[in-house]
DNA sequence: CTTAGGG
DNA sequence: CCCTAAG
């Protein structure tokens, strides 16, 4: 039968299977792709701080807004909605306050902290805690997302080095202090013209929205950036449940006592359902676990380990304090999706982080090394929209719209106060900023480390899809900036030493999905500066609210903490490319007549050895490809002639085609055996 | 990593 | 071409 078949079709090489075995086909494209799309997302947390600030200084405008909204999903009114979390309840409150608002998701568990609580709670207008206080039951971990819009507008000349595109440092404004403008400059280049600063609208119309303006901005164009989640333990505070701006969700766990160990496991345990079932990796930016300790006003930090000293000298119990843990959302999202506020996955950023075995990260590495003991986390991811316009004068213009806090975790006792709360979710938030931020440049998922690089050089044109350029927002270092020296700051200790949250793979980031209508394209970064991964968008959106898993970060000091992601994204495109596509690339039809004689011989089951056999020095032609290209040969053949397109495939060709489909799909799996045993 | 299919 | 589910 075979050779009756053989001699049907005249197919020379029909009776021998060749079954070349060499290398596996060396796929470039596989681990290159992957690479990319597991490695993104820094998380941005300088938002978080402002909207740190502004919770203080809005005290007086928040209660109102807490009592009020009941919309759960509304931005500007968060409702309070129970949720049914697989493993605890994450309590999500949208707070507004001048200039920014913020959403956050609370997990509590608790350390006690009260000092700092208590102090700031005095803060917070009365009303405010009332309503909350009103009828909750305790919620026990409860997860909480803060986020804080803003616009940029940016525009720099194409000649313009990356550094000069990318401010060096991003300050923010002390925690303490009652402005609210927070810059961010470039450094280092003459030339740069790029400056940002973020201040709190207060005419705003929203008042709760956060302005951050470039000078000479041109454009509209909208990004956001997200912020890092953290999760921070605030003893006895008290949640609210019905009240309009918080979120509530049941977790299944609320046993375990209060201590960083407990804590991170159980952070880990907690993720957004949204999450749940995502098969996609993520990559955490920042590390997985952050402790705030309790302000110290006494200490400074020269370095990091100075401060860490200090900080312990000044807490009380270090192991209850609270704890406030930064996640780093990992979900990869898809680029294209609208709608989809940015989501985080908690899991897939801190497996990341840690090396986790998911596409993405796996063989990058982030090494552990440089990175312990310093405790660089990056905790926050930033995702924005960037929308690219068109330039004259050879200038790229965009702005971005607004930086997102992704989510924010805090442990605290069910009894404590919603003023502690505040006070808590405000000193972690304003922890993030305390070592300044720094911007990172992140093209085509990839982050631009040569400053002395053109934007043209970077591929970034007035006249190109600024889709796939991207910001972050990066804790500064202390090298790069200098240590701030504030009082009263909330420090970020790392909750467990033995965690690897030191590890350089924390300030791996995710990328988020911004969200909005717009195509939003989301890139995330990381950007330990020990670490520089391609960070890969993903398509998949996931609605912040719902999503987030949690995964704890560990905050260090500030001093150590770094980075910040921002991500800003293309919203004009509806197609987000941060994982570029291909350049496509026609088959010729002498591609074509070898694949087909490649798989007359072989079949249209091996791919792979097609590949090897007809196309082994093509590095651009994938089996997957070969795969493809038969398909839609197959197609072609099927369809009159008049209906084809592109360049013609000679008939002879696609007559073998159908020949050699028509064979196979009969007798691909008999002829193997068959063709065995005609050669015995 | 490969295949096989859907998008 | 991309993306994925399945081996």
């Amino acid at each position: 039968m075979v050779l009756k078949k053989r001699l049907q079709y005249g197919f020379s090489g029909y009776s021998v299977p060749v079954i070349p075995r060499g290398p596996r086909s060396v796929r470039k494209r596989g681990s290159h792709k992957k690479t990319l799309k597991d490695s993104r997302i820094c998380a941005f947390e300088l938002l978080a701080a402002v909207a740190g600030k502004l919770l203080q200084e809005s005290e007086s405008s928040t209660s109102s807004n807490v009592a009020e909204g009941l919309h759960p999903s509304s931005i500007h009114n968060g409702g309070i909605k129970q949720e049914q979390l697989e493993k605890g309840e994450a309590l999500k409150s949208e707070c507004r306050d001048q200039g920014s608002w913020v959403e956050s998701v609370f997990s509590s568990e608790l350390a006690p902290r009260k000092r700092n609580l208590e102090s700031s709670f005095g803060e917070f207008p009365r009303a405010v805690s009332d309503t909350v206080l009103e009828g909750t039951p305790v919620i026990p971990r409860s997860k909480i997302s803060t986020k804080v819009r803003h616009d940029l507008k940016l525009e720099i000349p194409e000649n313009k080095t990356a550094a000069e595109n990318s401010p060096g440092k991003v300050e923010g404004g002390s925690p303490n202090c009652g402005d609210i403008g927070r810059q961010i400059k470039a450094e280092g280049n003459p030339n740069h013209n790029v400056d940002l600063t973020v201040a709190i609208n207060s005419n705003s119309k929203d008042p709760m929205e956060i302005q951050v303006n470039i000078t000479d901005s041109l454009i509209n164009s909208d990004t956001s950036v997200q912020l890092p989640s953290y999760r921070d333990s605030v003893p006895n505070a008290s949640f609210p449940r019905h009240k309009n701006n918080v979120k509530l969700r049941r977790r299944v766990d609320d046993k375990n006592p209060v201590g960083c160990n407990v804590y991170s496991s159980k952070t880990r345990a907690i993720r957004p359902q949204t999450c749940i079932g995502h098969r996609r990796v993520r990559k955490l930016l920042a590390s997985k676990y952050w402790k705030v300790a309790p302000t110290l006003e006494d200490c400074e930090f020269s370095d990091s380990d100075e401060c860490m000293k200090n900080v312990n000298r000044c807490r009380k119990a270090p192991s209850t304090s609270e704890v406030i843990q930064c996640l780093v959302p990992l979900k990869k999202r898809k680029l294209c999706d609208h709608n989809s506020t940015l989501a985080r996955d908690p899991e897939g950023s801190s497996e990341s982080i840690l090396n986790s075995p998911e596409k993405g990260v796996k063989g990058e590495k982030t090494s552990p090394a440089k990175n312990l003991g310093r405790a660089k986390v990056v905790s926050s991811s930033v995702v924005g929209h960037q929308t690219s316009l068109k330039s004259r004068d050879s200038h790229v213009k965009f702005s971005i719209k607004s930086f997102k806090v992704p989510e924010l975790y805090i442990d605290i006792p069910e009894n404590a106060t919603v003023g502690l709360l505040k006070g808590t979710v405000m000193e972690a938030v304003t922890a993030i900023l305390q070592g300044g931020l720094r911007v990172g440049v992140v093209v085509h998922g990839k982050k631009v480390k040569d400053d002395n690089k053109t934007l043209l050089q970077m591929g970034i044109s007035h006249n190109e899809d600024l889709g796939t350029l991207s910001f972050t927002l990066e804790a500064g270092s202390r090298i790069a900036s200098q240590p701030p020296n504030r009082k009263e700051v909330p420090i970020l200790l790392p909750c467990e030493t033995h965690h690897q949250f030191s590890r350089s793979a924390a300030m791996e980031s995710e990328v988020l999905n911004a969200s909005f209508d717009p195509s939003p394209a989301t890139n995330v970064d990381n950007h330990a500066e020990t670490n520089h991964e391609l960070v890969p968008s993903t398509r998949e959106v996931i609605k912040d609210e719902t999503a987030p898993d949690s995964r704890a970060l560990v905050a260090v000091p500030a001093v150590s903490v770094e980075a910040l992601a921002v991500v800003s994204v293309n919203q004009k495109t509806r197609r987000c490319e941060l994982v570029q596509r291909r350049t496509r690339r026609p088959f010729s039809v002498s591609e074509v007549e070898a694949l087909v004689e490649a798989v007359e011989k072989l079949g249209t089951g091996r791919w792979r050895d097609v590949k090897l056999s007809a196309f082994e020095n093509a590095d651009h032609r994938t089996y997957v490809d070969l795969k493809d290209k038969w398909k839609t040969l197959v197609h072609t053949a099927t369809i009159s002639p008049h209906q084809r397109r592109g360049e013609t495939v000679p008939q002879d060709l696609l007559d073998r085609v159908l020949s050699a489909h028509g064979y196979w799909s009969h007798h691909q799996h008999k002829l193997h055996g068959k063709h065995l045993i005609n050669l015995l």
